[in-house]
DNA sequence: CCAATAGATCGACGATTGTCAATGCTTTGA
DNA sequence: TCAAAGCATTGACAATCGTCGATCTATTGG
């Protein structure tokens, strides 16, 4: 290795600079938006609610969180939007189910 | 269901208050400390990089992240602080590899 | 001993996030 | 048709986070 830092340009002003190896910065966003839905213990407790019955209903996840029904709802949201669960409302309820393209990952992610 | 929450005594002293099923509140938080450092796009790079590398010195980070040398800092003690990278310091430089006990792991958080 | 360099720490700033009370919307049951 | 229930949305607030300039520490080469 070089005793002198290698000084690769600063910042040529123009397009993403030459990272080479690793992640390029979309993939690496895209994956950061995944972990971030998963970086709060409350969502990573209700992910595992949903994984564990298979499919609940979110009037049977306030209470075994400890949180207000507007709080489990944002949570609902954000996993939903990383897409690792899928709700679909039937009558008065909304049911969620771990997103099945994501079913592998899912339960990965929650025992490493 | 209950109209009003179930109003779980917020710590008993004891032990994880019955959330029956699903992770338990020290494995939620455990698990998302860890998700919470995968959690942005300059520390996913940063971990590819040393993945792909195998070791890298710090001094060698900042220009391929286009980042300061004190954020570039701040995120490796994060990542290290997560237990996903381990430090030594020889001489003047600071080299970085994934930690060994985590390095199957890393390698499937950075491929899903 | 001194100047230079790699890296950590500090202080500050704006941006994002988790939370809840209040409110709105939709569907059901009577 | 109406009251209630399930859920989403809004607005507000404190807390946390990512970033950088400035500064400090430690190590090297001369």
């Amino acid at each position: 290795m070089a005793t002198t830092p290698p000084e690769l340009d600063p910042v040529d002003g123009c397009c993403a600079p030459a990272t080479g190896a690793g992640l390029s910065e979309l993939d690496a966003a895209a994956l950061a938006h995944t972990y971030a839905a998963l970086a709060d213990p409350v969502r990573l407790r209700l992910l595992s609610l949903i994984a564990a019955t298979g499919e609940i209903c979110s009037c049977d996840l306030v209470a075994p969180l400890a949180k207000s029904q507007p709080t489990v709802s944002h949570h609902t949201k954000v996993l939903a939007e990383a897409g690792l669960i899928t709700g679909d409302k039937r009558g008065r309820w909304v049911h969620w189910r771990v997103a099945p393209a994501r079913a592998d990952l899912v339960r990965d992610l929650l025992a490493p």
